[in-house]
DNA sequence: GTCTATATGTTGATAGAC
DNA sequence: GTCTATCAACATATAGAC
């Protein structure tokens, strides 16, 4: 018994051990990229702020690429928390969809670094794991079900369900985050000239998939 | 007069014999850029392509910036010749404005390399010139003019005169270029599923701005 | 898991001969 | 304008002692 407690006890300190180090590598990769660019990460860096030799971060992460990669991981899952968190209490539908995008925009502008990884390339030849942007392709799945409730509340017309809407939709985003980090990099989401403007963008959007707004009987559906 | 004229003819002829190396370093320079990303671009590697040793180059460019900085403003005299080409030929209002974005969008896929340099900010420490940014500020002028148009030709709500509507239009286009350069690279502006979006996204933007259709007397000015 | 040592490569930029 | 030579950094990554 307490054999057994100590050994897993041993082990799971090491294992989170491991993990704050990593962590803490990636919160000092994050600390360079909103430095010096994107591009500007090393591992040489890294290891210099950890305060380990830069081999020693090789038991880590086996490459740079990896780093990337886990950082596009971070990114996912910061931006899925910052919209859960906001859209949970909310019921289906436009209302829910607005929050969350507002809650990605906020999230995106606060972490210039990761938003860039997810939203442009900026790092030559690096291409997230299958396994990393499958998160991607899952949050995409998610916002298609949204879209898909929206659309059954009768809040948008059939056509908000397609994926050329969704598409559309995600065009409208990344412009206002690609032009916000571009053209006024370090300003705050609600003061930022681009992002202030995302209520005005939505209401762009949504009006397009608008339903049709009838009085006491508007082309109810057999 | 022979004296002067073989002078003055060495003296052009020197000078456009300069002017073409430049070119060509620039060619080579937007030729690494797209096969290994922006960030990628290296005097050694222009110099390699060019045929000549690295520090000779530095009689061209005095630095690596100065490389991106006429990077910069090619891309951006590209861009401003393929908007012109579409949109002389046409009478002023939506329809050139329209045109005209679509010309853009068609050159920015076609160069992927110079639109990432205009669009997004990839290459850290790097800022335009003053009198590079100048031709983008111009650029901008003469749309902000294309809207005044429109408004003035009744084909766009006053609204559509702001400078809130004139951020929306940029991003609006840089919301296009942006998914369709991160997420199918390569993909020509016809078949490219973002760049076909081109005419509902503008279809979207304008009908935010479009003048209530009155009857036979809507609401003539005094 | 940390270190030293090292291999091997790259880069931007300058000095100075021709 | 081109070259050689060189500097001073910087990088990724590996081998192997402890």
């Amino acid at each position: 018994m307490a054999i057994d407690s100590s050994q897993a006890a041993g082990f799971t300190r090491r294992a989170t051990r491991r993990l704050q180090t990593i962590e803490e590598a990636l919160d000092h990769a994050v600390a360079i990229m909103e430095a010096d660019g994107v591009g500007a990460l090393s591992m040489s860096e890294i290891a210099r702020r950890l305060g380990i030799r830069q081999p020693s971060l090789y038991k880590y992460f086996p490459s740079l690429h990896a780093v990337y990669d886990a950082l596009f991981a971070r990114g996912l899952a910061l931006m899925e928390a910052a919209v859960m968190a906001t859209v949970t209490p909310l019921p289906a539908g436009v209302a829910r969809i607005r929050a969350g995008a507002k809650a990605w925009i906020r999230c995106a502008v606060d972490n210039p670094a990761l938003a860039q990884l997810l939203v442009w390339r900026p790092v030559p030849g690096f291409q997230p794991t299958g396994e990393t942007f499958a998160g991607s392709t899952r949050q995409m799945d998610q916002l298609r079900t949204e879209f898909a409730a929206a659309v059954d509340r009768g809040e948008l017309n059939p056509e908000g369900g397609t994926p050329e809407a969704l598409r559309l939709y995600t065009m409208v985003l990344s412009g206002v985050i690609s032009q916000q980090m571009a053209n006024q990099p370090g300003a705050a989401f609600d003061t930022g000239l681009f992002t202030r403007l995302i209520d005005d963008a939505l209401d762009m959007f949504f009006a397009r998939y608008s339903v049709p707004q009838g009085g006491s009987d508007a082309k109810p559906r057999p």
